[in-house]
DNA sequence: ATAAAAAATGACACCAGTGTCATTTAAATT
DNA sequence: AATTTAAATGACACTGGTGTCATTTTTTAT
């Protein structure tokens, strides 16, 4: 898997709605420009789809260059490997991931909602799409693979450390068992939602996130449950 | 990946030793069978090694007939892709884990006993021979992909569930959350030695066995660290 | 000792997928 | 409008790995 460094520099946020409307925006943007979003976006799509029907070891860069609708030689022009569509892919989801698991942290008023506000948001954004669902099942291994991976993983899991931290409502707790209850809470929200989905339970991300962070709040001594 | 279903049923677990040694042992086995044992056994180490160094994914037929010492053609009259070893070599380690870690369980007496001595053989077996170690590190994503998928994941994990309830100590927690809990005890052990063993720690069974232990029987409210 | 059966061997044909590059097409510049 | 520069195209050659199978070797049965 790459090392999610950024393979094109062409990360340009703007929609091409934007340029495409007329001069509302900035719209300094030539043609060549345009359709070099354009493009990179076609690929990232075909990937995305093609990922999700057939797993990212299954699938070829034949395939995605198939979907996207480009030319085989275009493709190499915007990413050297499949892996390289793949992280760039994975770095859009998590973008946003991070940002609104973080919004939604630092708003928590107790040791409880810190958990279980974060558990609600992930479940939420995987199940607004449901495509992302479908994505996710097919793909655990890579994308765990992926997010359990080096600068990310460190983002992620360093961040929820802070967060924790910041919060104030586990001063109390020790240093290594809150890194490792950290790592715990990321490992844990992998299984816990394939699990669901496999065995087609309707996930319900209220039900869900209150039971799980109870769990890690509480424990499972008999107090906790009495 | 594989269904981990037995590809070929020669599992005759009888050691050579006991055929070339002499007649202490049934030693009715013709050549044939004899030679049919050694090189499946072959097979399966090469295997190990060239995943180990490798990593799955990475790693050809070719690569394992050459390490064996067999011919390409002699391969495939045991296993009909490198998948088919792979599983047959999980297979073999996770009946080993199961055993010693079912056997640790039932002893226990207390629900903190039963989650921390689990987890103490887990890391325990895994220390016991370092290529060990270095396999899982290497194959972190297909041991990972292989162990939660299917009929292992439900032996596995629905054993989990049993002993903890044959145990008596969790009568108290409501099944959902005992389903739940067994779910994220497994999810978190793979995340936990992988980070001891990238972070270079290292890994003392002892310490972290109890810290998990601790963690899932108390949780991390205030009244548990004070 | 001989014949029949089982298994091992490795050369070979085959293929899916890859990355390149000479050529064409489109955009920017003058 | 002409020229230069940038990007798209897809045919092509190449490759690492696969699975097969006719032949040889080893074992068992007679």
């Amino acid at each position: 898997m790459g090392n999610l460094s950024l393979d094109n520099q062409c990360f340009a946020e703007v929609s091409l709605k934007g340029a495409e409307r007329g001069t509302d925006c900035p719209k300094r943007m030539g043609k060549l420009a345009e359709n070099k979003i354009r493009n990179r976006r076609q690929i990232l799509d075909a990937g995305f789809d093609v990922f999700k029907d057939k797993g990212l070891e299954q699938s070829t860069i034949a395939d995605i260059v198939q979907k996207s609708g480009l030319a085989r030689g275009t493709f190499y022009n915007y990413f050297q490997t499949k892996e390289s569509v793949w992280d760039a892919i994975i770095l859009e989801l998590l973008g946003e991931l991070a940002e609104r698991i973080h919004k939604a942290r630092i708003q928590a008023t107790s040791a409880y909602s810190l958990i279980a506000d974060a558990y609600r948001v992930y479940f939420e954004i995987l199940l607004e799409k449901p495509d992302r669902v479908q994505f996710l099942v097919r793909n655990q291994t890579p994308v765990r693979n992926t997010v359990f991976t080096g600068q990310v993983l460190d983002a992620i899991y360093k961040q929820l450390v802070r967060d924790m931290q910041a919060s104030g409502h586990f001063n109390h707790v020790p240093e290594r068992i809150l890194n490792l209850s950290a790592l715990a809470m990321m490992g844990v929200t992998f299984e816990v939602f394939i699990d669901a989905a496999r065995g087609g339970k309707e996930i319900n991300p209220e039900e869900l996130s209150r039971d799980l962070a109870a769990m890690f709040v509480n424990g499972l001594r008999e107090s906790s449950w009495t």
